[in-house]
DNA sequence: CTGAAAGCGCTTACAG
DNA sequence: CTGAAAGCGCTTACAG
């Protein structure tokens, strides 16, 4: 059998609510007690069983991780290795385990999300996506959960971090028109997802301060994000449309976008898009400007807040979570 | 308070242990018991306490992942999130939780896997990486915790669900062979993951098959998995070398490859890569050959073994746990 | 500064 | 087929 607290105690004089102290590294305790009760947990290798520890304490220091459809294109996207890494580098420096909610479709993903909060897995949840109408993210906020959008959550009052989807769209435009260009198409993706959604918006509103009139066929939308998505567009609009440049509200979009174009048209077209992540650091490989939507602050920004509104919500103080942040055009 | 199984026993008018039988659905109990039972849980909205199943029962149906460092490029890859979909879809149906260990060195992710293994968070592991010297696994197997490695362990009797990578790359190299092309090229990665010796392997020994005398200098290792170094070293190659065609063992590299090839050269140069997924259903999209490395098969059948290797250890019965999942080459 | 006791919410033999 | 009792390994008031 493993060793316990009560092996712990015997062998080291003290009582088992002592060794307790001791691991909570309890001011109430003298030195002189926590040095003896160390020294036999590393004697007998002692580690907590972190099951009891969460049944008697009500707190688990795990955070659940809620994930898109597997079905969705989006989830495929680099975004989530890399919101992972911010997460994860949180996780390991503040002791939080993080789990998956698992399932495909909508029914065993609440399942899951329920399974996590009703058997008091979770301390809180963050959601690695936000889009128009969700019944999980609905579920959770009525039963006052703690939570986390990254993104923006369609229902007030949640905390989120986001990128600034919409200023950054209306920046990334507005180079284009600096450039130059006035014909500048939009390809969005899902119109499902907020992000796309403010993207757009940020796209008019760069378009109208130049004074430069805004055409419904200008803008592309309610796409799978997905390369061979962006070719056959691509090969599409190169041969019927004069368009100067575009803004490409997906990276993976992008890519197929400009390997369409290229094969059936002699000239280049100026592309600005967002990235999740530096695939082009060399500055040869790809010439086109981005936007870093530094999806690893996404991450670790998220868990933060969430630690943070977990410890709020003990204290009962109202406090408003919301950040959104940095951006920078790379050119 | 929350719900307990004393309320539900209370209202139903039995004793608490035959409510964790009803919840078990155990073929003791009389129909007539159950849905009593079953009705006062619906009614009360009773959900089981986690954490107390799990120390009473000492079974917590959670399964560890372990991932390679997060500094690790190889990490981005796309591999991942496909192998998490698999992971996903059995823990789904099988009411099984995935943890992730958290931590971005070595040390914090010992730090993390033995915390899960002392602590008894979970019932197993899956390594989601296989590397030559890895003091992690060394640790989970010296403790005899049940794990299955994705990929190929660097120690015997581990079980593991693998791609045959030497197989592999044999019949890819042969496939290039028999297009007729001799003076062939390995673009490899990083050494010390397995496959790309395996992969390096099979390449030799389809050229022996074919009589073509290999050259040391036609292999191209010790890379990481970045687009940008297949660009730059295309550019390279492309300038000083005769190649007919290469095998590109990674799907990232492959890309900036072919990109920085077209830079320099009028001449395409036909390569043949794994892919992790399909990036490219579209036939237009990229023409090359590729065989797919099937990573949503690798992550359920590391699941499902995993789960067998649970139970197995139960019964304490010896058994071997190995398995290569089939591939193809799309032509 | 430390200890004895009760309790967290389940499960598991044991008994009938 | 069902129940009473003990126990899983911690933590938390309470008392001193």
């Amino acid at each position: 059998m493993a060793v316990t607290i009560k092996d712990v105690a015997k062998k080291a004089g003290v009582a088992p609510s002592t060794v307790t102290r001791v691991i909570h590294d309890s001011s109430i305790i003298s030195q002189k007690t926590k040095d003896k009760v160390r020294a036999v947990m590393e004697e007998l290798n002692y580690y907590p069983n972190l099951n009891a520890r969460s049944l008697a304490s009500k707190k688990n220091s795990i955070i659940g991780l809620v994930f898109p459809d597997a079905t969705d294109a989006f989830y495929q996207n680099p975004f989530f290795p890399t919101v992972m890494r911010g997460l994860n580098e949180v996780g390991a420096n503040s002791n939080y385990s993080l789990q998956l909610t698992t399932g495909n479709d909508l029914t065993s993903r609440l399942n899951s999300v329920q399974r996590m909060i009703h058997g008091r897995q979770v301390d809180g949840l963050i959601f690695l996506y936000a889009r128009k109408n969700d019944p999980i993210l609905e579920f959770v906020h009525q039963q006052k959960f703690p939570l986390v959008v990254i993104g923006k959550p369609a229902i007030e009052n949640i905390p989120f971090v986001n990128n600034n989807n919409q200023q950054m769209a209306q920046d990334m435009t507005q180079y284009l028109v600096e450039k130059g260009y006035n014909k500048i198409g939009f390809i969005g993706g899902d119109p499902e997802q907020q992000f796309i959604n403010d993207r757009l918006l940020g796209y008019k509103e760069a378009l109208s301060n130049a004074n430069i009139e805004f055409q419904e066929d200008w803008v592309y939308n309610d796409l799978s994000f997905l390369p061979e998505v962006g070719y056959e567009l691509a090969q599409h609009i190169a041969k019927e449309q004069d368009f100067d440049a575009f803004v490409v509200a997906d990276q993976f979009v992008a890519t197929g976008f400009k390997e369409g174009w290229n094969a059936v048209s002699e000239t280049e077209i100026p592309v600005i898009t967002f990235h999740s992540f530096h695939m082009h650091e060399n500055a040869n490989f790809s010439s086109d400007p981005y936007v870093n939507i530094n999806a690893h602050e996404l991450g670790k920004g998220a868990l933060e807040m969430l630690l943070e509104v977990i410890q709020n919500q003990e204290e009962e103080t109202e406090r408003v979570f919301q950040r959104y942040v940095d951006h920078e055009i790379i050119g």
